[in-house]
RNA sequence: GGGCCCGUAGCUCAGUUGGUUAGAGCGUUCGCCUGAUAAGCGAGAGGUCGGUGGUUCGACUCCACCCGGGCCCA
């Protein structure tokens, strides 16, 4: 048979099916950054004045980027790119977080020169080994802001990467200053006692990161507070003692309460005459531990009832009153917690509740001071844990000791024990002119929280959030420009000097704190507002980074010109205490409203097995690698794929998986270009009303689909957007359009009608197809783009969202074939038969195909497009509507319709392959005579 | 231990105000095609909707408890 493969229409271009993307992305990018698409990018929107700001929050810069900052930043970039398209400006300023303490903890750890210095443990009081500490701590962060910025530009985020913010930054540093001064104007900051983590070797205060667990033996020690004023008749007004128990003896000198647990029960038990309060559920294994052998319980009382009754110090003048906590537990001791607010982070939290006193009369080296009075003074604290167990002994408040083996905090460079101890710092209230409350009617009634939900989470968040500790007694950090007076020791933080510094830190950078004298900061004639003392010294407290991050929007309404408030703010569900926190503090503290409208929260990036990434599990996925083995696009596909509100999942079978979807979109668009290589859309373009039924339908498909897509974007939800495309590519397009229109575009004349029919719904499909794309797998899109014939901007980016188009909508047109699809299946299903158990045919266009109907609105239907319908079915020739059962090999019942099967009359063509009873001498049918002008 | 969240086929996701035999795509198995070809098409298998109890005529959907996982706090 002659060969007519020469005349065919076959898809034709040059987008490669396989997408290289390791190697095409890079050079993409690179074309991306010569035209200057960001500034085009925006500039485009700019003139329409509507604006839409993602506030972008700053990753920490001491490492690579992981999967989390890939995610966070790529969903963010989905949402620029969408309103974008969308019309607005989405200027999209990324930013980075420089201080704090891993960066100088890794400075300082692994820096030959520093570590050097820093083995004499009083090195870091040094301001001048600070400030060396602090410029090799700036080059370290530099470096990966570097890193990370590469980073993400080969993931595709489309920012200002020439102009981004960064905490250390003079001009950040100076404006957060200023901020900073405001609320000291304000009255937000105070002074108060803190206790912390506080080694007295080296003698400083560690931070969490510093704090290493390590088993240590200790004292446990068993002891008695008398009942003074048995409010609640807890002992029935006779002589009874509260049972103690403790790990820290010397704590005990600074002990102002004692902690029940308001639902456990606790019970008197008279052992040889004596009362003893204790909870019921450790009863048994204190009788053990303390040899009682005939006891009786004698009362009976719920933790909640105790409160407020108060007992006698065991040895000082001086009330304990009975409080309660959540944080007593059944696990060991008495179920009575003794409570020195002065040491223990719990018990300065409960003891603020309770409005108690801090007593931490400890100096740095760990010796107690005059404040413990002469039976303590000049003791350390293991002295002093002798001395009051002795002390206990002496006054009968004595019971027993012991020695118990736990996991107790040590200094991570030093390695001894560690001491809680009370320190002064700088504090937010955040109770000062109704902050909290003003905050949580921004949570309530300003701001849209995504997911719902997660509005609860941040209302706790703050409501329950203690007031903020402001400083850090660290090297790496925005310095606060407090002063101490030399005359009577008053630290003073003044407005005007933290102006002072601000402009100063504007000058050079907060650095300036250390190598300027302190009269540069100090305005004329200052003078101590509590003794008028004339000489000062600096103070080297520096701001809790979230402070620096907190203030950004603020800081970046001046220095990159910044909206205010922005729109949005979307970060992992770590920020609710973080980020979404300090920024609505600072923002409501400085201006009383909220400074973002919505705030979206992804999940946390997890291995396949639902675990977190960590290096020891072997399970990390490094975003980077993706994009250089996968490609960025995949990477994006993936996120697309997810609903990131939740926790996702990532590892080498779900990316495979994604790496499959990404090949069979890029193939459908690769065969959809393929067909239009010889269409001109300004010329070849079929009205609608012209165009074929099933053309027309595909395109009232595409504005349903647009339609979903387009309010699956505005509501965040991307993957059920782009699940939507997706099957309407895989499904409808690749599995039936375009399967079925091959014979129209591939053996019917070029210019005929039915081709440039089908031609056109291809186009006018597959330009908004890439253009809703775009935001998702940006590269492709626009990659893809290039090849798209017609008039189009320079890059997909810069086009206009599709708007609906109202006459492609045809619910009439569409009712009918979505009944003649139900059809399909039948005979699809039909054909199956014919092949396997009739074995009459192998391939569907040797069938043909009978259909009978009493339903007479079908029978309409299949009348109206009888002409259509083997190509729908895509078998050979015109398919019958009959009059009676079909009488054929195969007949299938559908729902109110009948299919029968048979094979096709006549012989196949040459060209076309359809079966025909019409073949000619050069073996071919009469559609194919008049495509090569036969005819 | 506390607060918040999550748990539908191997994987990623849908499941409207509780209402008939729980859906899709991918993957898998089988088959077809070789004019989308390191492609394309068809068919099949696969789920006691984490578990238990309850409310209801009826529950994947509401309630309680439990199990597993995550984040934050301790």
């Amino acid at each position: 048979m002659k060969d007519y493969k020469e005349t065919l229409n076959l898809p034709r271009t040059r987008f490669p099916m396989r997408g290289n993307l390791p190697k095409r992305e890079p050079q993409r990018l690179k074309k991306w950054q010569e035209a200057d698409l960001y500034r085009k990018w925006v500039e485009k929107r700019e003139k329409t004045g509507k604006y839409f700001i993602i506030h972008d929050g700053p990753p920490y810069s001491n490492d690579a980027i992981h999967l989390g900052h890939a995610l966070n930043k790529i969903v963010k970039d989905f949402i620029n790119r969408y309103k974008a398209l969308k019309g607005y400006a989405t200027p999209f300023i990324p930013g980075w977080d420089n201080h704090g303490m891993p960066i100088e903890h890794r400075v300082t750890k692994q820096d030959p020169e520093i570590s050097k210095i820093l083995e004499d443990p009083h090195a870091l009081k040094d301001p001048r080994i600070r400030e060396k500490i602090r410029i090799k701590c700036r080059r370290e962060a530099e470096k990966w802001i570097k890193v990370q910025r590469e980073q993400f530009i080969r993931l595709g985020i489309l920012a200002d990467w020439d102009n981004y913010y960064y905490t250390m930054a003079s001009s950040y540093e100076s404006k957060e200053t200023e901020i900073f001064a405001d609320i000291v104007e304000k009255g937000f900051v105070y002074r108060g006692f803190m206790p912390i983590h506080w080694c007295p070797h080296c003698q400083t205060a560690l931070a969490m990161a510093e704090v290493e667990y390590k088993t240590k033996e200790s004292p446990s020690l068993w002891f008695l507070l008398k009942v003074k004023d048995d409010k609640k008749g807890i002992f029935d007004g006779k002589e009874g003692y509260a049972l103690v128990w403790t790990t820290t003896p010397w704590t005990i000198i600074s002990n102002v309460a004692l902690a029940f647990n308001p639902t456990f029960d606790y019970v008197v038990v008279e052992v040889d005459g004596n009362r003893y309060l204790l909870a019921e559920g450790l009863l048994e294994s204190n009788a053990k531990t303390l040899g009682w052998e005939n006891y009786s319980v004698v009362k009976k009382v719920k933790g909640a009832e105790i409160e407020g009754t108060v007992f006698e110090h065991p040895f000082f003048e001086r009330d304990s009153v009975a409080i309660l906590a959540d944080f007593v537990t059944l696990e060991d001791g008495t179920g009575i917690v003794h409570i020195a607010p002065g040491h223990g982070k719990e018990d300065f939290e409960v003891g603020r509740e309770y409005g108690l006193p801090i007593i931490s009369p400890v100096d740095e080296t760990g010796h107690f001071t005059e404040e413990a009075g002469e039976m303590f003074a000049g003791l350390d604290t293991n002295q002093a844990s002798d001395k009051v167990v002795q002390v206990l002994k002496e006054r009968n408040r004595f019971m027993h000791l012991g020695t118990i083996t736990h996991e107790y905090p040590h200094c991570w460079r030093c390695k001894s024990p560690l001491i809680f101890r009370a320190t002064e710092q700088w504090f937010l209230n955040v109770d000062h002119n109704d902050l909290r409350k003003k905050a949580l009617d921004e949570i309530d009634n300003n701001v849209v929280w995504i997911p719902p939900t997660t509005q609860v989470t941040m209302h706790n968040a703050v409501e329950f959030r203690p007031d903020w500790v402001l400083s850090r007694h660290r090297a790496w950090g925005v310095n606060i420009p407090a002063v101490r007076c030399k005359n009577c020791g008053e630290i003073i933080l003044d407005p005007i000097v933290i102006r002072n510094a601000a402009k100063i830190f504007a000058e050079e950078n907060s650095d300036a704190w250390y190598t300027h004298p302190v009269e540069d900061f100090l305005p004329e004639g200052f003078k101590c507002p509590k003794c008028g003392g004339e000489e000062f010294e600096k103070e080297y407290d520096v701001l809790d980074v979230w402070f620096d991050s907190g203030a950004s929007s603020l800081v970046l309404e001046q220095t990159h010109n910044m909206p205010w408030p922005t729109d949005i703010y979307l970060e992992g569900l770590d920020q609710f205490r973080g980020w979404y926190n300090s920024a609505l503090m600072v923002a409501v503290a400085e201006r009383g409203k909220a400074p973002y409208r919505i705030v979206v929260t992804h999940g946390w990036t997890l291995d396949e097995e639902g675990r977190p990434m960590h290096k020891s599990l072997g399970n990390v996925v490094d975003p980077v690698r993706v994009a250089d083995v996968n490609g960025a696009d995949v990477l994006r596909l993936w996120v697309a794929s997810t609903n990131f509100t939740q926790d996702v999942r990532l590892g080498e079978h779900i990316l495979a998986q994604v790496a499959d979807n990404y090949r069979k979109i890029r193939n459908t668009i690769r065969f959809m270009l393929g067909n239009l290589s010889d269409f001109d859309p300004s010329n070849d373009q079929v009205p609608i009303n012209e165009m074929m039924p099933v053309d027309r339908f595909m395109l009232h498909r595409l504005e349903e689909v647009k339609e979903q897509v387009t309010a699956f974007n505005e509501a965040y939800e991307f993957h059920k957007g782009f699940y939507n495309m997706f099957k309407f590519m895989v499904i409808e397009l690749s599995g039936f359009y375009l399967d079925i229109t091959k014979d129209r575009l591939y053996t019917w004349g070029k210019n005929s009608k039915g081709r440039r029919s089908a031609q056109t719904a291809i186009f006018q499909i597959l330009r908004e197809l890439l253009i809703m794309l775009s935001p998702l797998i940006s590269f492709t899109a626009d990659e893809a783009w290039e090849h798209l014939p017609g008039d189009k901007e320079e890059f997909v980016f810069l086009e206009d969202w599709p708007a609906p188009v109202d006459e492609r909508r045809d619910e009439e047109l569409a009712a009918d074939f979505n009944r003649l699809l139900q059809v399909r299946d039948t005979v699809l299903v039909a054909i199956e038969k014919a092949r396997k158990e009739a074995n009459i045919l192998s391939d569907r266009l040797e069938a043909r195909v009978e259909i009978f109907t009493e339903d007479q609105k079908l029978k309409q239907v299949l009348q109206k497009y009888r002409d259509q319908l083997y190509e729908i079915f895509i078998v050979s020739q015109q398919v019958d509507i009959v009059d009676l059962r079909p009488d054929l090999p195969i007949v299938v019942e559908g729902e109110g319709y009948v299919v029968g099967v048979d094979h096709a009359r006549g012989q196949k063509c040459a060209r076309c392959w359809l079966w025909s009873e019409d073949i000619d001498e050069d073996g071919l049918c009469p559609k194919c005579r008049v495509a090569l002008g036969k005819e």
